[in-house]
DNA sequence: GATGAATGAGTCTTCATTCAT
DNA sequence: CATGAATGAAGACTCATTCAT
């Protein structure tokens, strides 16, 4: 398995960085390949080409974020304190990952519309965390139970995606992760059950 | 003011048309030109360069779009009226002009990072009308008096930008504006004086 | 048409002194481009790609060597003075211009097999011509009437290919024309002593 | 010697089958390295480059063609059936053979001119097997006196080389040793009536 | 104002060959 | 002897922009 070689990660980190710092489409090959360490020709022992290297870098750093926050919330008791986590790890995530922030908000969006559609396939299991947490505070009885699921998991991922892009382009001059608590507030007021 | 000159106009309807059967990649000034019926070199009469006509086409179909909402909430006649009104001429416009829909939703974001900052600023005047309804609202004291306008601002604009995006890519198979209501109420329930 | 524009001819010239000068795969766009007095970009205004450009150095250079032949052979009274006609002025054209000489016996050799097939297309006209003069020897009785066709004119093109390509890879020591007569009489009366 | 190690005529006999169906161009020494059954590397130990496989298949190849005919007509009592013999065998050994006949007659002819001079090489000795059949038959009192060896040699070649090139070409869809009467009839006897 | 022919900079990818093990 | 991971040079083609007419 070409992932377990240290070539491949080290590639991987190279591309994230070369991407942060020059933009999607100023990323070239070479350059990647240069702070890899590695020869050009090496790239493509363990990519089958350019496109294959930015979906593997979205598909290795998203899985670890997606794995991070699914693993925090697992032991949380109901939905409202999971909602808080995810939103919680979503944004302290990304703060703590600059070059990640970067390149997940701004760079790896300027990619081809089908070079998007694997993004959202990548993206698929974070969705489905967000959907299971709004199905269980229906059960817990604390949000509402007429929800339209896919339309709440639309906002309340769109919440969060602009709330990250917006920090990300006024170049993270303020703190990300205290947003979480008047974030999470917005959405459970928006959810809750009447009282 | 070269704005009122037919050609100005052909040129920007040429370039939407263009960049949504085309995507954004693959829209040449070339193709522009020819399916505006004029040269190649006219184009640089009246748009400095390739980056000037897509910020022009953003600029001219977004104002459009944000003076039309401006209006029609001018006459309601309190902040929970004018933001139902936002959010459904918000989703009702790009359901009505599919080329405008791919254009703004998926294929400008493609652009570059500078292009997408000049982008934002187009946007600023919506965003200022967004935070007006929040200002009035509270006010009104129909909307909670601690919120944080800029964030609310950011997850308003998120959730109504997610949900659009989300309906383009899936070909816009259902309709977007009934959505409106669900939109309206998750929204305001986040931001209402508990009661 | 933009075969009757100079730029298309200059490029054709500089094409066969630069596959001439530096073999078919050492041929850089670049190169002929800067022989032909124009930019890179201008090739691909006159030619689809590198492969059209060498197809066509072979349909106008080999379409002008076929209808001299084909002239030149019009007023001669029978098929004997037909053959010697066409084998002198086979070996006297590329005698001239050793440039083509390279060019199509050596060169353009070495390009694939698809390329190949088209140059066969090329050369249908001249076997044609082969052809008629066998037909016409045999109609006036000087030929033999029991004659295979097609198998005397891969013989007959196959001995002027051959004769013509050793003089090119002896880089041209010796008169080629000179060997019209011995080649001409024996396609005509073979190798054995008559009787 | 490394010719006599099994892996050697391993090599070989891959590389004719990848030449073979890949075309020469597409032949990586890889390819021939994988359908050998050794290791890239492995292929330097037994041959200096990619040229050097090459050559060696021409080599091994055409010299055991070479011999095969040469002791074919070494029982054969006069020019005239020698040179039967060697048409026949020439046009018989290919038949059999599907990819040597491709190799030999259309892959290896894409090889730049440097290679081809040195497959020349190999094939002066087949030259010379004719060159003596001419000369035996002129002894003999059979071919007639005045020809131009040199000439009368590469009209042969040119002639049997065309024939096999064609029917190559045609895929092979006809007989090819049965043609080899006529094409010896023509080339003793030539075209005319004879008188 | 309008044209469109001409320009030329910029980059991904392949594959023969090497050499540490 | 044998391996195969790693190397790195080399070139066709696109397309935004210019400028002589």
């Amino acid at each position: 398995m070409k992932k377990n070689k240290p070539k491949y990660n080290q590639i991987i980190e190279a591309a994230v960085q070369v991407i942060a710092e020059n933009g999607y489409h100023a990323s070239q090959v070479a350059r990647i390949a240069q702070k890899a360490g590695v020869a050009d020709g090496t790239i493509y022992l363990y990519f089958k080409n350019k496109e294959d290297i930015l979906i593997s870098v979205f598909e290795e750093k998203m899985g670890q974020f997606i794995e991070k926050i699914a693993h925090g919330i697992s032991d949380k008791n109901n939905a409202d304190e999971k909602l808080f986590t995810l939103i919680d790890m979503h944004f302290r995530q990304l703060s703590k990952d600059h070059y990640l922030a970067i390149v997940t908000q701004l760079e790896l969006r300027q990619s081809n519309t089908k070079l998007r559609l694997k993004i959202n396939q990548v993206l698929k299991p974070y969705l489905v965390i967000i959907d299971d947490i709004i199905k269980e505070g229906t059960r817990e009885n604390i949000f509402r139970s007429n929800l339209n699921i896919q339309l709440v998991r639309q906002m309340i991922f769109g919440t969060l995606d602009e709330i990250v892009t917006n920090w990300v382009m006024k170049e993270q001059k303020y703190d990300l992760v205290q947003q979480a608590t008047d974030v999470h507030e917005f959405i459970t007021a928006g959810l809750s059950v009447k009282k």
